[in-house]
Order: C-alpha cells, then sequence, then structure tokens
DNA sequence: AATTATTTGAACATAATGCTTCATTCACAT
DNA sequence: ATGTGAATGAAGCATTATGTTCAAATAATT
C-alpha cells in the first residue's frame, strides 16, 4: 500500500517535462525523451500520471476572449445564511460565471465573471443579483493584465 | 488583406473541437475527426489555428496545488503612482506571485498568489509589502473552490 | 544487504502524422 | 446571378509516433 502513493509531488523530471510542454504543448513523446536524455518508456509513464490528476482541465486553455467576451471582472458576493447549496447553484447555472471561491473577508464569495462588454457585465450582475441568497455584490474590472497566470517560476524552482 | 484576419471568432465546429479536448485531452486527430464527423485535414487545420494564438499556455493546466503549495489567496494592492514599471517588475520576480491585474475600484492591483502554507504567505505577503512602490495590501485567502475554473458553458453556447 | 520501485532498451504491430494534390462546396462581394 | 477566394473532403504516401510487452539494469528504501 505504500508503494504508490495518491499526490506525490512533482519530481525534477516531472518539472522539467511541464517545462517542456510549456514551451512546445505538441511536442511528441520522443521528442521530449531526448530532450531530455531519458527513456521514451519513462516520459511516457511520467505523461500518464501527470494526466491522472496532477494537470488541470484543458479547459484551462480556453479564454472566453476568444469567444468574445472581452470584458472579465471579480465580484464580491455576500449570501444570506443557509442559502448556500442553492445560491451556488443558480450561480452554476450562468454561463458567464468561470469561478467561484469562498474565501475569508468581509465578502463571503469571489467570483470570476465575464462579459461581451461593458453593458453586458451589467446584465450579468443583475442576473447574480436575482437569485435568491445573494445579498450585495461589488465589481472590480480587469483593465489590464500585467502578468498573466505563470506557474513557471515555481516549476523552475523545482529544478534548482 | 481582408482575408485573413488575425482574431476571428470560434464558429460551431472551434467550440465542438474544444470541448471534445476537454473531454479527452489527448485524443488524436482521426479519432476528433470521426466523432465530429468532418475531415481530418478539417481538424488539423482547426487545431492549427487554435493552436496559433487563440489558445492559452499549457501553463494553466498546472496547479501550485501539485507543486505543494496549498494555499491560494487573493490580494488587493494600492501603488504609489510613477512607481508603476519597477514594481511590476519586482513583483513579476516573485515565484508565488501567479497573476497581476490592473482592475477598477478602490485597490490599483489585484494578485493571485500562491504559499505553501498560512506561513508561507505571510511570508510572500511581506516580501510584497518590501517591494517599493506598494503601500498597502489586503489579503483573502481561498477557503474552498466551489466552482473551478470553466467555458464549457459558453462553448457550449456556440453550438446551439 | 535485501527488497522494492523506477528506468532502460529493444522489439513489434498498429496507428497517427505531416504533407501534398485536387475537386468540390461554401460564403461573400460585386 | 456570377465570379472570387477560402474552407472542406477525399485520397495517397512516406515517415514517425504509439501502445505494449518484457527482461535487465539502476536507483532508492528499509
Amino acid at each position: 500500500m505504500s508503494t504508490s502513493d495518491q499526490k506525490r509531488e512533482l519530481d525534477g523530471l516531472d518539472a522539467k517535462l511541464l517545462l517542456e510542454l510549456i514551451e512546445q504543448p505538441d511536442a511528441t513523446t520522443v521528442a521530449l525523451a531526448q530532450r531530455l536524455s531519458v527513456s521514451r518508456n519513462t516520459v511516457q509513464a511520467r505523461l500518464q500520471k501527470l494526466g491522472q490528476g496532477t494537470l488541470e482541465s484543458f479547459q484551462r486553455r480556453v479564454s472566453p476572449r476568444t469567444m468574445g467576451y472581452d470584458v472579465e471582472a471579480f465580484m464580491n458576493a455576500s449570501i444570506r445564511q443557509g442559502y448556500d447549496r442553492e445560491t451556488m447553484k443558480a450561480l452554476a447555472e450562468i454561463p458567464e460565471v468561470l469561478q467561484i471561491f469562498a474565501t475569508t473577508g468581509d465578502a463571503d464569495l469571489r467570483l470570476t465573471v465575464t462579459a461581451r462588454s461593458t453593458d453586458d457585465l451589467y446584465r450579468v450582475n443583475r442576473l447574480i443579483l436575482d437569485i435568491p441568497g445573494i445579498v450585495r455584490t461589488s465589481t472590480s474590472v480587469v483593465l489590464r493584465e500585467f502578468l498573466s497566470y505563470r506557474t513557471k517560476p515555481l516549476l523552475e524552482r523545482i529544478i534548482e
């Protein structure tokens, strides 16, 4: 039982593998193997393990912007106690709601929301406010993305 | 010149393709072709276009949690005027800073930050506060992720 | 030192890929 | 309606990758 634990932390090879894939997402197994100077079998085994649970969904690579949703916003929302489950369900039924977090701090929920325009964002905001259990919202619109999501430095730190 | 514009919006086929890839990220080109009842050439062409600019980096699929960074937090930070460029550069040099947005609202910046633990988060917070130009920060730690990033509903909306 | 886990290399049949060509269909502007 | 350019489908071919298995070598743990 102690053999293959569920959640093993990434080692150097895993990190190198992921870094390569960041550079060349469509790199073939053999290409990765020779670039990292390991056998094809090893790469194959590692990739399989990475695929099983450690890698996030492909969805992460899809940007709403591609679909014409040019506005991104963060929203704080307070919910009435006891309405949690149903409120969450209603929120999840709105396609423009991309993420829902519960966080510490004043507001109960933190949403990532997208919209086609600022006008459209207003519409989405109303949709959310109409959900029973939602008390109030405060929105901040993304003006600019100075640094887009990256984990590369963390991966590089693993190697050395 | 009007032939192939840079940013074309996704059509139904693109959306279907992406939805398939969400279900089976390692699906082969031919498998996708027969599942969508289009020719292999078409899938190949579409995937190539998607790879050129519309798809976000593979980095998005890498979760800090995989690397032992179990804490995720959002941080609002105010910056002193005129320090923008250098401050941003200093922030980007901290591996635990995953994202930087400029947003409307009280705070100037909104950061996504990760850390190994809450103690570690405190350390990262100090790193950020020590950056010249950063005036103050307010942090909210993610307690739970009710809905993890998804664009599937938006994609499905394109189809019908 | 002993045991277990991981890696390696090799082989094989099967399948996918990249690329090209070409006819056809489609969308759109004239 | 008509012409133009782009997107698609179909087919073929040489090359390359894949999945799989296995025994031996190496590394890591106890």
